[in-house]
DNA sequence: AATTTGAGAAACCAAAAAGTTGCACATATA
DNA sequence: TATATGTGCAACTTTTTGGTTTCTCAAATT
């Protein structure tokens, strides 16, 4: 099994859950009121998200509330690093075009 | 069929495909030599990067050069703003934090 | 003590993904 | 013109994924 970032956002509930607990944590149900897919459904996606580290689980009793672990997301901006100097560069390139044909 | 830029990107072998094509435009036998899958294979990832608009062709006699369609990666990038908008104000927060502490 | 509630685990299923082999076809080259 | 080369497409197979239903278990509530 794989379990990296890269495919815990590829499945289009996953990122929504990820938006949902980003602001505060939240129970499985409270989770699964805002999908038309079964609790159990977003249970498995929950144990995906806390395998790769982007979910915190904490124990309240017999709720357990899960929050984003938003340092995990700079991972994904760190991969996009290399493109970001890339476009930057073109940026620049297409610049010094632009200058040198003013002269 | 999904085909979007998460699903796009969730594949590690299409990953390498776009960090190999960033920098120069590649043809796909070109691109094949540098894994140990079929050149088919390598053929089936370019067409799903191309209907994502990750990727564009330009055909030379038989050859087709494939390269990255940079601003594509900017997506991913805004996609991230939201946590980023996140992971600052923590930051703040943390910071208020410590201020208050030290009175 | 009995029942309800919140949650995870297991077994199962259908659809999608990632690979393969084999084929077709256009463009170079001998 | 015949052959080699670069490429994409189709059919098929295996593995993975995302969902379901059923079950168990612990914590709350009656």
């Amino acid at each position: 099994m794989r379990r990296d970032i890269f495919q815990a956002i590829a499945d289009p509930t996953r990122r929504a859950i990820i938006t949902l607990i980003a602001l505060q944590a939240m129970t499985p149900n409270a989770i699964a009121d805002n999908f038309n897919i079964t609790r159990q459904a977003i249970s498995k996606h929950l144990r995906i998200l806390t395998e790769c580290e982007i979910v915190k689980q904490e124990q309240q009793g017999r709720e357990i509330y899960y929050s984003l672990e938003i340092k995990k997301m700079k991972e994904i901006d760190k991969w996009l690093e290399q493109f970001r100097k890339i476009w930057e560069t073109r940026f620049n390139q297409l610049d010094n075009l632009l200058k040198t044909n003013k002269k």
